[in-house]
DNA sequence: AATGAATGAGCATTCATTCAT
DNA sequence: AATGAATGAATGCTCATTCAT
């Protein structure tokens, strides 16, 4: 029984969550109403209450649990990568874009929202967000010790940068729903353009 | 005396416009006041809807007077450079992260809003920041057909992917006010970055 | 419980008219603050909000409730008049008139906002209003058929002008709240007046 | 060029008042705003206070003037009336009537109006209004004295209930501008109806 | 006298949050 | 835990009026 409550508990919150995500990749946190929450995850207004703090608390909550199960995604698929260090970034970029498709409203709350949050939910260090930097700077790190990438450039820049470039070409990706992009090419094309641009000569 | 009337107008218009970046800029478009862009500009409320529709006009209008100071500057300076298109390159990255510098109102505004906008403001086609990507653009299909650059990319691509890391790293820049950074070097590194991917071997 | 919900909320709504009805009829609607109108109803300026969409609904509602009693209980009254036609025409502007002294602020709110409303809120086409010169029309119109009122008039003609005499001395008595008007004597004046006037001969 | 400067003056002056009285019979006191009266009337929005101390101001000014204006065509055709007491009314009743094809604005405007300024410009005592009233009034009266209208009437009350009819009946044909009403067989009935309601008998 | 840009008080409405049930 | 009716602070925008030119 106290399992059940639990799950059921457990359930709601990420019902919430889920109604959450939904309708701020629709509209946006400031133009999303909490009672339009509730209404997509088919709870009572006053019950998001009992789960989450305030609406800020929803919006920081939706980013841990999201971006938590980013890295530990991105973590497993990196563990399994048979190869060298470009083929991780590879599989990065790859995972990266693949969110458009398989993730459109994660993808969309990601690049439009991040932002937002960093800058105005001031108490918040979006600690999930850097953790996902510090995976590519490590990696960009790692080959720097191994002598694949260049020494002369910051690992930290460059995860800044590579970052900035995939958040972006997936923002047009999911922005123009439309069109029938080749995310295969277009994961071979930005990768290739960092590889070569990290290697060294 | 017709100049000088219009001179003034055209000083509050600026003057609105600036507080509102400023506004814009420290507490983002949705925390911040009409009264207090007012306050700001040193007008009444109501003089901003003289030169305003709304609050959502005074941000596109924004965009466009800003957008297109900062593309008229980006010409003029490529048009001084002399040297290959890797130069050139690098300049446009050297602009863009002294942004944060010069304009460091600016660079927050647009890292943080520009997102924001051309997804809420949906009937804004937001054209002065598609005319800054086909700078790029033009820049990177001048290099393929001059055959420098490398002809397996798609300068579209490419244009999105530089500007989400140069717009990703002036956040960084502009967020993190300790002065400490290095944005000589930054431009460098970054610069290198690129044009090592781009070019054709 | 769920009527006594429902009658609790019901007790709210009404008390909303009747709060926005002693409003208008004190200052008018355009003078009316829809927070007066709150706290003369003892709630919240929002929870005006539940039960009506907007001002001027709750100006539309209040007609169509306070005009469907006064139809009623003209309706209720004319059924225990016994006599002829005559004496029935007597009954209405006998019950007119008595608005003035029996519920003040609705004869106010009829005779002042009445016109304004069927003027300016265009959608709205005031049916119970209507409703109430039909009762007249088929009065007229059936002491025609019986041949004690005359055929030369028209009957809608009639049911108007009936009105609006009606309407101004109630508004008149509204208006100079002195008490010395002998309502009485009144209605017995103006009824004579039109009886006279309607006469086969 | 004094006279010149005056008629100048008053020529501005009226055209405000035209402007006014166009606006206000199209959307109302409370929905008119000042500039669209002084655009209507081919002034600026300041010239407007220059001739009238504000917008109320200019509801009664406006009233006064019309109703002036009424009140000298009434008088001057009752004088020109040749025959009894009743061929009179029939001109009052014929007069007010004729104001809706004549003047359809002015109509518009005092059915409307007219109870709303009596209430609500409080310090405003309608004096044109009543002067209109008391014409009737004294005509009734005469009548009374003469013998030819009954003596058990209120001559005030009449007064009131008559012109309640006329303008009820006009608002109608005011509103429903599309009938072709036959104004003259409204005439026609409506004195009739008056007229053999008040005849001694 | 005339203008119309500027003012700023005023107000309808929204919506995150609470709390009695 | 769950509900959703109720709250009331907060704010974008309007428009009558002013006044420098």
């Amino acid at each position: 029984m106290a399992e059940a409550k639990r799950a059921q508990s457990s359930d709601k919150r990420q019902r919430i969550l889920e109604g959450a995500l939904k309708a701020f990749a629709r509209k946006g946190f400031y133009n999303t109403k909490v009672s339009e929450i509730a209404s997509e995850a088919g709870v009572a207004d006053g019950t998001i209450y009992l789960y989450f703090k305030n609406k800020d608390d929803l919006l920081i909550s939706l980013f841990e649990d999201r971006m938590e199960w980013v890295i530990e995604r991105l973590r497993s698929e990196l563990a399994e990568v048979e190869g060298d260090i470009f083929k991780k970034i590879h599989r990065i970029i790859e995972l990266h874009f693949r969110l458009a498709t398989d993730q459109a409203d994660l993808a969309e709350f990601i690049t439009v929202e991040l932002r937002q949050s960093a800058k105005f939910v001031k108490e918040y260090k979006n600690q999930r967000f850097v953790d996902y930097l510090v995976i590519i700077e490590e990696l960009v790190a790692e080959g720097q010790k191994e002598g694949v990438i260049r020494d002369d450039v910051d690992s930290r820049l460059v995860s800044r940068a590579m970052f900035g470039a995939l958040d972006e070409v997936l923002l047009q990706l999911t922005l123009s729903k439309a069109a029938g992009m080749d995310v295969e090419r277009m994961t071979a094309q930005v990768a290739d353009l960092f590889v070569e641009g990290l290697k060294s000569r």
